[in-house]
DNA sequence: ATCCTTCCCTAACAAGTGTTTGGTAGGTTA
DNA sequence: TAACCTACCAAACACTTGTTAGGGAAGGAT
């Protein structure tokens, strides 16, 4: 039984992680194919040649970056769903999870968003197509569950709305900075006011 | 007076606008980095090196691409600014003349989009810094001024809301395909409902 | 003292990169 | 016909890219 492609002999999952950690940095910063390897391997202070040490290619780093973020995110996500809960509890508990995941992993948010989208049509990377389809179906559910209740208005294009709300909260990734003046659940919260019930004042 | 860097001695504005639509394409796509000039000359019908006939470099076709755009987006955010509207009209005007500007420049917005961020530190790119600079102008004097007229509300963090509805109209262009079910017009105004109003049914 | 494991370095590789140089087919002008 | 201009091609250039191979230093285990 062959080991599958090049796998390294002895490297400490420690070790892994922080190097890991210091890519998605730059990844994030500079963009994936913006960043050279030596790059890499000059903020974690050695030569690109020794990061083949702990992994087999460049690819493979994005590889693990993006597919633990994911795991991390639908083990939330899963909660939440598995609690049946109604509509707009269901979007409000969601939109809170998902700027917890952006307070944690916000390189690999940011990664994501910009190259998800390309990255897709590999076949390495299918899982992005197929957890972004798991997505919409979360999210555009419960919108549909919550316009049949009577939650959320009848009258927007449901898969405007959907869209409307996923990017509202991902682009935060974009500018978002932990330890900030904002904790992730109080800009949850002042986002989902805004999405909830809009920004202009009430003339009733 | 010598000619800035290395002119070229005689081409067409017309086929430079074909090709740089084409390369507009072609880096939206692919993202700037992960597109090569043999791709692009591949997608305009030529080799790689004829593209040197009409541009002096890879770099100065983006530049091009992102300051055309910039300086139509500008024209129209201009004339809205001048119309001297209540805060909530220009609003309203500024995030329509944007869905124009996404259905007209689709392609540059997703570069600018994508690649914006770490474009600015280069010196050649410091315009979209400023332009972004701009851009905060407008839109958060705009929210602030509807806050102090009673017409936003006042208890949501004003930089905040400023992120926000920019975010919402700009990742349009992500998604966004021109000749859809939707016309810029027909998008914003359900854009502008849902921020405005959101989209809980209101409980009166 | 010897061996082994972990982790990194040195030095090079092949492929791909943006770019340049010189040439040339076809149309326009003199 | 001759000269010229436009728009491209053919072929190479110097450099950067991801990746590999071999070696070696430090330290723990035997």
């Amino acid at each position: 039984m062959p080991t599958k492609k090049k796998p390294q002999v002895t490297a400490s999952p420690e070790r892994r992680r922080e190097l890991l950690d210091t890519a998605a940095e730059v990844f994030a910063a500079q963009g994936y194919n913006a960043t050279t390897v030596r790059k890499i391997a000059d903020a974690a202070g050695m030569l690109a040649g020794s990061l083949y040490y702990h992994f087999d290619s460049k690819e493979s780093m994005l590889d693990e970056i993006l597919s633990t973020f994911l795991t991390e995110l639908w083990e939330g996500y899963d909660t939440v769903l598995a609690s049946s809960l109604g509509p707009r509890e269901t979007i409000e508990a969601l939109v809170t999870e998902s700027f917890r995941e952006i307070d944690r992993h916000r390189a690999a948010v940011a990664i994501y968003q910009k190259e998800s989208r390309h990255l897709s049509a590999q076949p390495r990377f299918h899982y992005l197509a197929d957890s972004q389809a798991k997505f919409e179906k979360a999210w555009l559910g419960t919108l549909e569950r919550g316009v049949a209740d009577g939650v959320f208005r009848d009258d927007l294009d449901v898969r405007l709305t959907y869209r409307f709300v996923r990017d509202t909260v991902w682009v935060a990734a974009s500018w978002y900075r932990p330890g900030g003046q904002h904790s992730p659940e109080e800009i949850a919260r002042q986002y989902l006011s805004m999405v909830l019930d809009g920004i202009a004042v009430r003339t009733a």
